[in-house]
DNA sequence: CATTTATGTAGCCATTTGCCTACGAATACT
DNA sequence: AGTATTCGTAGGCAAATGGCTACATAAATG
């Protein structure tokens, strides 16, 4: 399971997706994130170092124990693919915009 | 290729994130869309095909033409999944929330 | 120092992916 | 009618993916 290691390959598996959102709201060991899937350790460790690898996840390492956090500058790569298509659905955003102009003129 | 047919798997692939970028201005036909990639068109057809069955894409027959079209209503909800993520980036987002409220309560 | 605990790695396997070359179907053109 | 054009589908192939069972490494623990 080498080569392709790019946010969005990344974000394709739902394991991959669902570790992710646990983590966001607090870093959590590997067999911490492990427990809470039913695949095996290994498999979620491997999750673990794609994640890692493209920088959706960062380690810190403490004694024996590794610790995963969520890296927000990298997540932010996702949204701004769709950001050029967000004004085709999202109205409440344009109307924000046009508010943060007037904003910025004062 | 078959199975699995959801929008983050469809997003993993390169050619298909173009497709996105290159019909959301304007539909396109099938043929005008495969002209702008080196594969073969078959390739593409298959790509169209993904992103049509999991709904990203809109066809729209006219003769023995069909036009590829976004589904805006699709492409949100990639959005959806990285919204819980954004205040963890985007200061100016919280600072626009702010103001929205305000905004509101007048 | 031997043992348990926390993780990662190696190697194997079935399935899926992406790509290509025919080929088929339907619509337009002469 | 016969031919050209626009597309999708079938089938085959190499590579990538996700999962599992050992096994390796390294740090706590008794």
């Amino acid at each position: 399971m080498n080569l392709r290691r790019d946010i969005f390959q990344a974000i394709a598996d739902p394991t991959r997706r669902a570790i992710l959102l646990l983590v966001a709201s607090q870093s959590m060991t590997a067999g911490g994130i492990a427990a809470n899937f039913d695949t095996a350790r290994p498999t979620v460790s491997k999750h673990l170092r794609i994640l890692t690898e493209c920088e959706l996840l960062e380690q810190k390492k403490n004694g024996r124990e590794i610790y995963y956090h969520l890296n927000p500058k990298k997540m932010k790569e996702i949204a701004d693919f769709i950001e050029p298509f967000r004004k085709m659905w999202d109205e409440r955003f344009n109307k924000l915009e046009a508010i943060m102009k007037k904003y910025k003129k004062k």
